[in-house]
DNA sequence: CTGAAAGCGCTAACAC
DNA sequence: GTGTTAGCGCTTTCAG
């Protein structure tokens, strides 16, 4: 392996001027600036980041942890993150936790072992433990989609989902639901807990009564299609089901069509249904979803731009900052009046 | 910081013994052991890869070098990449390249700098060239979906476009289909000389004279929506504009779906569409589009296995090996037989 | 403008 | 079982 010793013995100069070429540092004499250069390209030589990280104790990498890239919501705000990183001269280490609180600490550790110099995180836990390792090495941190309560010093970019699903919800009780089905995934996750909130709060302006037992919430934490063909299917099972179903994210909305459509019913003549988030590649080919559209991309952008705020220290700012980003109601073909007004 | 130093300190033993600790080395006695893992806990110790790194010169982590996570395709391939790699420890590091060849350099310059143990590629520029660093410093690596010629001594995972391509040609043929056009992006993505070749060979199977014009080869290298948009309009703006067209990608079908739409065309009434490549988000909700599928999760995972078996040495195999996945035909409702027979 | 010495945090190899 | 020494590849002083 080739290194910066080898690069100075050819070059004929010492490793400190080798070093100061690679760093590209002013004070070196031009043509002792091309022997460097010269000896480097004839060894092939690449320099290690790790042994000048160690030194200088920056990786300029950062961790950015999600839920899962096969969501379209995620997947944007990773390419928002790593397009953002990289015009600061980041990389990213991509971590998927499937919500999985074990998967969660697993890579902290990781991302705290590698030292890298910030982390942008969406919590499936909703607490703060499997952060620990970050907090003491005081790694810098930006929480993006989620909150986690009762953090100090720590930046949260997100979507107003209180407004979002009032929006929605609102949207529904207009065509005249009342019995308005609801499915998240567990309360540890504060999105769940929010759209929730924005539900009960369209319901309640309209003194419609609240029917515990049409809010639908995964215990196992997942707002996964899975299980939201699992809550659809409990919704419709019901005595008295709803007319409409709010899904609570764009996967629970897809399994929510799977299983209303097994039942044979139609979208939205026996059954309207909307969801939180949009999936891009199916509603530009088929726009029949009617959803809140977060901005994603824009989601990863402002959090890692934050970060590397943070990680450069440009920030005297020590408080917690708040991005809400407003979502946008995009009205489709999945929505219209009940069948049969109650 | 708290390094090893000062938990060696605070459990009074030496750092090598901590080092044994940390490492999970059988010879250290209980009890030592027990107070070391007590100092590490109540300093908050967390472990520094890279000083590690720099001794044993292995980092456990590989490079995953792809177009776009954004493409349905892709995600699926980094999501069995990264759910195969954390099995056995390696964490990724993920890069998009959206086929730009400076992205591309770039990208493996920076692996190279933080000695990825090894990478997994997917070729835009379709040249050996970007790879220089990884060649000169022994990075194991091998190619997803895409090959690049005349490279030894690395592994390929791709699907046999060839064989897809003509399955899917052979579809619209055998629906009455005379005049196919087809969309790809440069010459110089080995998919896309695949695709062309399985769509000449299924036409010459047919008897069904080539018309080159009917070949619309983005020379910008991209497989983009907005590339599949502009050559479909080019395509149906001819004097004898074909009856069915061939979407070498995915992306490059959603193109041609918006274009032919936006010319008032119906599909298939009009005009047969087919893909290479499935959205599955799309095709669950909207199984619509006829397409060949690839086994894209599995790839990612071949992938991966290859490169940890090469990076751990494991194979004696010093030659290229060349996986060739099959791709599944999925007839859908964009094929119908053309309305005038030509 | 250039170089020599020290050390970042860790492990390999060898003592004890 | 446990500790000592050397050194991974680089940058930061500080001399000259």
């Amino acid at each position: 392996m080739v290194t910066i010793k080898d690069v100075a013995k050819k070059a004929g100069v010492s490793i400190m001027t080798v070093s100061r070429v690679i760093n590209g540092k002013s004070n070196v004499r031009e043509d002792t600036r091309e022997k460097v250069l010269k000896a480097i390209e004839e060894l092939g030589y690449v320099p290690n980041s790790m042994a000048r990280s160690l030194v200088i104790k920056k990786t300029a990498t950062i961790g950015l942890v999600i839920s899962d890239v096969t969501n379209p919501f995620f997947t944007t705000v990773a390419r928002g993150v790593e397009d953002t990183a990289i015009t600061k001269h980041f990389t990213v280490i991509l971590c998927n936790t499937d919500e999985n609180p074990e998967k969660e600490s697993m890579y902290v550790e990781v991302l705290a072992r590698n030292r890298v110099d910030g982390v942008i995180f969406t919590s499936a836990s909703g607490k703060k433990n499997p952060l620990k390792s970050l907090f003491i090495k005081k790694i810098p941190l930006v929480l993006i989609d989620r909150t986690i309560e009762g953090l100090e010093d720590v930046d949260v970019v997100r979507g107003d989902s209180v407004l979002g699903a009032y929006l929605l919800t609102k949207h529904l009780i207009e065509l005249g639901h009342r019995r308005i089905g609801i499915i998240v995934g567990s309360k540890t996750i504060s999105t769940a807990v929010d759209r929730i909130e924005g539900y009960k709060r369209a319901l309640k302006e309209f003194d419609i009564p609240i029917d515990e037992s049409l809010i639908k919430i995964n215990d196992k934490s997942k707002f996964s299609k899975e299980d939201g063909y699992r809550l659809t299917k409990e919704l419709l099972d019901m005595e008295n089901p709803p007319t409409a179903i709010f899904g609570g994210n764009n996967l629970m909305a897809v399994g929510a069509i799977l299983a209303i459509r097994e039942l044979g019913l139609s979208i939205p003549e026996d059954i309207s249904l909307v969801s939180f988030d949009d999936i891009e590649s199916l509603s530009e080919v088929y726009p029949f979803l009617t959803v809140v559209k977060q901005p994603a991309y824009t989601m990863g952008v402002i959090a890692t731009e934050l970060l590397i705020r943070r990680i450069e220290r440009k920030d005297r700012i020590k408080e917690k900052r708040e991005i809400l980003l407003k979502p946008e109601l995009v009205i489709r073909k999945s929505t219209a009046p009940p069948k049969i007004k109650n």
